[in-house]
DNA sequence: AATTCGGGGCC
DNA sequence: GGCCCAGAATT
């Protein structure tokens, strides 16, 4: 099969089989964008109703670039990979204030832009622009892994190297983007990872994988991530209805999220130890009326094993009790401003077990 | 080159 | 429980 008969069948197969997505109805370098970014390493149906409210909020980049980060983050919350969000506003920024409103055009302009790598450079360079450079997903890795029966690993770099050469010698002068669409759209409902339609397919006689019965092997991805857990302690200061957060900074997950106070060790412990082990919390042992304490909660992340478990303390009204909380960047909030928080969801799925 | 960063859905 | 998803940035 030469490379011209590869890009006209996947275009054909794509116009009868194609799902009708709102970000493929425009030529609007904002939207493809804003959908390129929710869309990273996240699947369609779980990401468009997270596209349909940001541009229902932000019609277009100078309005996104104008609001604050918090704001973002919350209509982001859920989606994970927050610096996502981050990077989203910053590009937003420098593309409404120092660009005109406009994306550069180029694939290698727009790879400078922060949050933009080489699948979003190569996806907005010819989505919106036409250019002939050829996007290569989880999608693109496994449908030329099978078809071309490539077996080089996808996650080592001269993989790596090896497919985005192929992937730009198959993409056609005619129709790149359509041709991208394609080819990510074959991956994402025909040529799946677990049960791919082979018996119906367009490379029923060419593709490498089904004639020799390789489809489960290819693609071939090794460097599995491991799993480590981790003991979160939260401390839920209570004033009242208030609960006292703060924003997380550090260089770690969640950042820009609120949560508690957080004391992490390397395995469960009780509030005993907690405040034996502590000056903060020994210093504000005297003013404890009363220590609640949750559920042991998990959370699952793709490289964390999450252990929570929620110390609800109900303390004394003193004026100096007040002044070491607010010391430790802890800040009360009431319901309703806890609503508008941008929270992990984690912190979430406690606020929905908990009555206050 | 290896690690970090989320959450959800499917098997 | 493991796997994967329209990956990018940092170390």
């Amino acid at each position: 099969m030469d490379n011209k008969k590869f890009a006209k069948k996947l275009i054909t197969w794509y116009n009868m089989h194609k799902r009708e997505l709102p970000w493929r109805d425009t030529t609007d370098p904002y939207k493809i964008w804003l959908s390129e970014i929710i869309l990273q390493q996240t699947r369609v149906v779980q990401g468009l109703p997270y596209y349909n409210r940001f541009v229902e909020h932000f019609e277009k980049i100078d309005e996104l670039a104008a609001a604050n980060e918090q704001e973002i983050l919350r209509l982001w919350q859920g989606l994970g990979y927050y610096s996502r969000a981050r990077n989203l506003h910053k590009c937003a920024k420098i593309v409404a204030e120092n660009l005109g409103g406009k994306f550069p055009f180029g694939y290698k302009n727009l790879l400078k832009l922060p949050g933009i790598g080489k699948y979003t450079a190569a996806a907005i360079a010819s989505f919106a622009f036409k250019e002939r450079v050829a996007v290569i997903d989880g999608n693109v890795y496994r449908v030329l892994a099978r078809v071309y029966g490539i077996s080089d690993d996808i996650s080592s770099g001269t993989g790596q190297r090896r497919f985005e050469e192929l992937a730009n010698e198959l993409i056609p002068e005619d129709q790149p983007d359509v041709y991208n669409q394609a080819i990510m759209e074959f991956g994402a409902t025909h040529c799946t990872p677990k049960s791919p339609a082979c018996a119906e397919c367009i490379f029923n006689i060419e593709c490498h994988a089904r004639i020799h019965d390789l489809q489960k092997e290819l693609p071939v991805k090794l460097g599995k991530v491991k799993v480590k857990n981790r003991y979160f302690h939260y401390i839920v200061f209570k004033r009242g209805n208030d609960m006292a957060m703060k924003q997380r900074q550090d260089n770690d997950i969640w950042r820009g999220l609120y949560d508690y106070m957080l004391y992490e060790h390397d395995e469960f412990r009780d509030f005993d130890q907690l405040v034996n082990n502590d000056k903060f919390l020994s210093d504000l042992a005297p003013y404890i009326k009363e220590v609640e304490v949750s559920a042991d909660y998990k959370h699952v992340l793709t490289h964390r094993r999450l252990h929570a478990r929620f110390f609800t303390v109900d303390l004394e009204r003193h004026e100096e009790v007040l002044s070491k909380i607010s010391r430790q960047g802890l800040q009360f909030f009431d319901h309703d401003d806890i609503h508008e928080l941008p929270k992990p969801v984690l912190v979430s799925r406690y606020l929905n077990d908990t009555i206050f």
